[in-house]
DNA sequence: TGCAAAATAGCACGACCGTTCGTTTCATTC
DNA sequence: GAATGAAACGAACGGTCGTGCTATTTTGCA
């Protein structure tokens, strides 16, 4: 397959190359010691190169935090978001945003998840982190709102049906999945999680358009290449 | 009034009076740094000390980051806590709980919970400080459980009803209140919170105790002295 | 194959960190 | 008034941090 040195595909250029090596090893230490606890020197020693080597791919310790944002931003989409539109508007959809993102959570027992240590690192921290950070929470927050919206129009949710507050509730969800699995390592918080979210729908509930329990969606467990 | 020099109740020794001080002051830091934002040389700074007589009432920063955790249980348990078992066993003592849960919550929208900020930055780096937060937060949790318990021992909650799922949701309005009144700095928040909790009281309630609506407690809004 | 450009290394800087140590200040007691 | 013990200071240490510089190496294209 001839390639078009420049342009293609796949062929990325040494420099992208590396700095979507040092992107990656970064991504991980800030999942592990967040945002601020990502450091040049040791992101250095990780992916056997120099301070400087590794500095000038980002130009400031703050260029690379907010690339760390995009990047885990990125695949958060991809992981959670694009494959749960595929489903059917309204509930299933619904159905399928929370139990992905359940999933990625309880995966991230180990390694943490950027939004929610960042949101507690930055929340008065102002400045350009902290807007980017802001902004991808906001953004996965109104696509959430959106699929709630779409299973009020669909008649699957009760048509007084306060979007905010189930968008309030579902997030304190996942929140505290977070906090005891992660933090007090308590088992079965991912259950609690599941069951909450199912009570709070049951109890906005129109018609059930979907199998009654939603614990075993025909969802395969994303596998991160 | 003569006080024996010694033990007299409240005069402190000039040591203590100081290390109360430098406490205040690391509180208030570590509200809003974080307690691996806590530093002895902006501390020295702020208390108009050195950076060494500072360091010298505590022996280590480890030693400082866990007296701020105790300092700050402290605070909550009487602001939080006490109050609340006045209350009579059962829903009035659990809304109680909650409810100056939610104030002492809200009123940090400027300064952070240490519980919950401190859960972040410690829940993978394991060390004294970290269990010493834990054994906190956990002491909070059974005191909410024993209060849940009574709730349906009392016949005010279903007797089927799941005392740590309960526990569970309820954390999970508190952090989202945190997230989204200290981060994203939405309004409304609060009230988001307490509706919150009466949707999950309502749905387990047998009979209620207390006014239907209990967003309008008679208690006294406390004030730190 | 050669050459420009990109990528990386090496080194030094100033700042801040927690900690140590010897000294000085101060209040209390004999 | 001297002696004693606690409290605070000041200077320094070794370390890590992010960030500039200047060489040197490597890469990709003519």
């Amino acid at each position: 397959m001839p390639t078009s040195p420049r342009t293609a595909a796949r062929a990325l250029h040494k420099g992208q190359q590396t700095r979507a090596a040092i992107l990656e090893a970064a991504l991980g230490m800030s999942s592990h010691r967040g945002l601020e606890g990502l450091s040049i020197g040791a992101l250095a020693e990780v992916t056997q190169m120099s301070k400087s080597g590794v500095f000038a791919h980002f130009g400031s310790r703050e260029e690379l935090q907010i690339a760390v944002i995009r990047e885990y931003h990125a695949r958060f989409e991809e992981e959670v978001f694009f494959p749960a539109v595929s489903q059917a508007r309204g509930l299933p959809r619904l159905r399928a945003l929370f139990e992905r993102w359940v999933r990625r959570v309880s995966v991230e027992v180990d390694s943490g998840c950027i939004y929610i240590s960042g949101a507690v690192e930055f929340d008065d921290r102002p400045g350009p982190v902290r807007d980017a950070l802001a902004s991808m929470v906001r953004a996965w927050q109104s696509a959430l709102e959106r699929a709630i919206d779409l299973s009020i129009k669909a008649g699957h949710l009760r048509p007084d049906t306060d979007t905010l507050q189930i968008l309030f509730e579902v997030h304190g969800l996942i929140l505290a999945l977070h906090h005891d699995a992660r933090f007090l390592r308590l088992p079965g918080a991912v259950d609690r999680a599941r069951r909450g979210f199912e009570r709070i729908v049951q109890a906005q509930l129109l018609c059930d358009p979907d199998r009654p329990a939603a614990h075993s969606l025909p969802i395969p467990i994303p596998t991160r290449p």
